[in-house]
DNA sequence: TTGTACGCGTTATCAG
DNA sequence: CTGATAACGCGTACAA
């Protein structure tokens, strides 16, 4: 608020040119010791901070990464963004943040912010692409000319970019072979939405597991993806039918939509395990601290998110051209499905 | 990567001067329409986008604010930052974030960073304060001479800023009252730490209220602020002293401890809410989700964060000398204290 | 309505 | 080892 305090200033105190107040800044090494000393002193004393703009401009770098992605109270967003961000700060870079509410989609206004402010990377995360293939082609293109991109996302042919995504199909596949092995004939998904890309991954493992293993079509439930959404699903999917043809296992999208599906089951006066098996996914902390504790798969979000930075950066320094990256995911068995604390492998 | 398209281009193409460009850029009026035009399909065509760097080094606006807090994969501080953020972007600033993880302290290079990036206000979350205090007066001191500041957090005579926070206090104080009423009278507060400037008023709460009831000493337990800390102090607790001085209740720093206390208390065998009430706190999506489902105290979390960001662009707009603003916390009452369901009452 | 010229704060390139 | 000066890209007086 008061009048900056420009490297002139330093030079002027100082007795010498910008040039050496420059050096000394940048730690070069050819300056006269008894000189540095002056100028570091005249720096200190006015407690003087070079501007990343002038910077910027001279040089074209803002050290500085763009996030896209969902409002990041969803807690599996939060744990991704937390180590992506965490990782990018190790790394010596910082973190712009552009949070997509849920009656929004990325847009040419994202890109040119992401341009305008000449970031060195742009991370995007979660289901915020728009619908228009040829929008999304061009502003990956125009985006792309400028920094590297990377997607927390299954490959599409309309996503020119690095993406990295897990192996949901085939996480999904071993849930359905590990309630099939406990017994379970009768399994059904909740939860997503078929909109979205990434979304229809999950179900088709189930689909695809369940047919190799000869049971009937799963009773398929889209809802959403939060507890509430679990809830409801869960509330229309049983009223539908009659009891004897439920489900005796389901299969949630995610941790949140499992702990809605949960509550209402509870309501409903069933007993967990015992009248109804939940498997989650993404391995959130509750998982282990609900009652009974939820099975899920660990998709190893933190080692997931740093690896993008990782890639982010890496194409920063040598651009590359898209390429896609698959993280395994691992099914962590507790006690919703009623395995036996014998066979109950902690993670 | 390509050579950066500048003012000048579109200027040459379109045949005017880099004056005329930046008036079509800005939409002022005073422009020929067949000249306005013809330069925005130069820019078009193109592609061109302004610098951020040139822009903000002739105004000295970077239209960005700092939000500076601990790992936002704790829910709390996930949905502080998503609402945070949420209404920074609806004002139309955007929103750089440097996380300060679990072993450091907010020093000087956050603040040279803040100061050097010409960010328009800096919010800080959590307990990030480093202890000394001579270096933190020092520190804010000199931020706020560049940037208003917003500190989620209990004032402190050292911290010379906006502070605004919750009534902890009264809240735990509520938590107390209400336990009373149900019958409890050993009540025992876990979780948190003495070390952190906010952590006190909570612990404080509790005992200021007992002590109006004219109960015992309450059994007081550090631990810390996630769901493993929870575990082990209800461990520590209750093996640490005979059966029959128990507590018959526990208010626990955080919904998160809660989760980790209610979990060991099943282990034990203990059956909730019969042998052992359980008060949480922030209100987490969770908690109504858990069984039982967890009374805890509402922090109005969300208006809380953008009622911090309303201040710190008021403040930025004509600074203010530092003040405090407190929320009310709402206890919400659900059945881990043993309350009927006809007295429930939901958010 | 449009153009010229300068300043914004810094770094890099030369010359000395 | 140090200094002068030209970029960097844009906005804004001021002039035309």
């Amino acid at each position: 608020m008061d009048k900056t305090v420009t490297i002139y200033d330093i030079a002027r105190d100082a007795g010498v040119s910008t040039a050496t107040v420059t050096r000394v800044l940048a730690g070069h090494k050819n300056v006269r010791q008894q000189t540095r000393e002056r100028v570091q002193r005249v720096i200190d004393q006015y407690g003087y901070t070079p501007s990343a703009f002038a910077r910027g401009l001279e040089n074209g770098h803002s050290h500085t990464i763009g996030i896209i992605l969902p409002k990041v109270n969803n807690p599996y967003f939060a744990e991704l963004f937390a180590s992506a961000s965490d990782e990018a700060q190790r790394s010596g870079y910082s973190v712009w943040l552009r949070q997509i509410s849920d009656d929004e989609t990325v847009g040419d206004s994202v890109v040119e912010e992401l341009i305008y402010r000449r970031l060195e990377g742009a991370l995007f995360m979660g289901g915020i692409w728009d619908d228009g293939t040829d929008t999304l082609r061009g502003m990956l293109r125009k985006l792309g000319q400028y920094m590297p991109i990377v997607a927390l996302c299954a490959p599409h042919p309309d996503l020119q970019c690095i993406c990295l995504h897990n192996d949901l199909n085939g996480c999904m596949r071993s849930a359905v072979r590990h309630l099939h092995t406990l017994g379970h004939r009768r399994i059904a998904f909740i939860g997503g939405s078929s909109k979205v890309l990434d979304s229809g991954a999950r179900g088709q493992g189930v689909l695809d597991e369940m047919r190799l293993l000869g049971l009937e079509p799963v009773c398929m439930h889209e809802g959403g993806y939060d507890a509430p959404s679990g809830e409801r699903a869960v509330s229309r999917l049983l009223h539908g039918m009659p009891k004897n043809l439920w489900p005796t296992a389901l299969i949630a999208f995610n941790d949140l939509v499992a702990l809605g599906a949960m509550k209402t089951l509870r309501q409903m006066g069933l007993h967990l395990p015992q009248d109804m098996a939940v498997i989650g996914c993404d391995n959130q902390f509750f998982c282990s601290f609900v009652d009974p504790p939820l099975t899920s798969m660990n998709l190893h979000t933190d080692e997931h998110a740093r690896c993008a930075i990782r890639e982010l950066l890496a194409a920063q320094r040598n651009p590359t051209p898209p390429f896609t990256l698959m993280h395994d995911a691992t099914l962590v068995v507790r006690e919703s499905c009623g395995v036996k604390l014998g066979y109950r492998k902690l993670d």
